[in-house]
DNA sequence: AAAGACACCTGTCCGC
DNA sequence: TGCGGACAGGTGTCTT
């Protein structure tokens, strides 16, 4: 489900709860996640939740003991609901505050996780090699085009490589390349410094809109307060293979490309 | 080192 | 209606 505006969008609407907040109870009902949940994640009890931060797509709540660490996978959604609200399928962690209130994340095919990181959580082996966050001035078109020259891989596959920039997930790939006009099956390495520039300028605009939306929703995401994400509207390919492109009226295109599908316009993406 | 395949898991949708 | 298969927003790990 999440990519950086759906997670972005989470926090914030998770953070005004959170924040200086105490964790008097963590209940863990499946600890069967992507990884499993450890149990040294009870140590989180009895801590003030400091910040909550996000670091690509991962979510930083820290304590002054050590930091919550939440990835939400392809399925997973938080929610903060008053602790007592009946639980329900796929709700597999709850981190109940002293207010009463509790953050409940629910995620049916499990590919999220939950995990406690004592120290710095940036050298956590999750964290340690990621690339810069795409709505800095770190992530620039100088970075893509240096660090490109050699690749044989497709750009969109280059661009979705959280080595090279995190959060730049499918929907978000495929839209800032359609915007670019760049074709998802261009080697990296053939890609010219002008041109990317283009690019980062259209990842940072199409991610910015989309968490100013509230996200994406495509079947099941929702903003923390149940409302679904209002960028679904303003896509421009994803899922819409078959149909005319919005700029020069040619059929979308549709491919495979590492696994994920690919929309393009064969027109105006070269 | 780089590229691609595969793995994890559940729900949904489509065709028969 | 039921069943099998394909597919889905992510990403670490294994194999070439």
């Amino acid at each position: 489900m999440p990519e950086l505006p759906e997670v972005e969008v989470s926090r914030q609407g998770i953070a005004p709860y959170l924040e200086n907040a105490q964790i008097t109870k963590i209940v863990v009902r499946n600890a069967q996640l992507r990884w499993p949940v450890p149990m040294t994640l009870q140590d989180a009890v009895g801590c003030i939740v400091t910040s909550v931060r996000r670091r690509a797509k991962y979510l930083l709540l820290e304590t002054e003991k050590g930091t919550i660490i939440i990835h939400l996978g392809m399925s997973g959604s938080l929610r903060v609901l008053d602790s007592t609200v009946a639980v329900e399928k796929h709700d597999h962690v709850d981190i109940v505050l002293n207010s009463g209130k509790c953050l409940r994340l629910n995620d049916p095919r499990r590919f999220g996780s939950v995990l406690w990181q004592v120290g710095d959580v940036l050298e956590h082996k999750l964290l340690a090699s990621l690339g810069p966050e795409p709505l800095t001035d770190e992530f620039t078109a100088q970075r893509l085009f240096e660090r490109s020259r050699t690749r044989k891989v497709p750009v969109k596959s280059f661009l979705m490589d959280n080595h090279i920039v995190v959060g730049v997930g499918n929907i978000y790939a495929n839209e800032a390349l359609f915007s670019a006009g760049i074709s998802p099956k261009r080697a990296a390495g053939q890609v010219s410094l002008q041109r990317y520039k283009v690019l980062v300028e259209e990842v940072k605009q199409v991610l910015a809109k989309a968490i100013e939306q509230g996200g994406t929703t495509l079947k099941d995401f929702t903003q923390t307060d149940g409302k679904p994400g209002y960028f679904v509207q303003e896509l421009q390919v994803y899922g819409k293979a078959g149909k005319p492109c919005p700029k020069c009226g040619e059929v979308l295109q549709a491919m495979k490309i590492g696994q994920r599908n690919t929309i393009y316009c064969n027109q105006c993406q070269r």
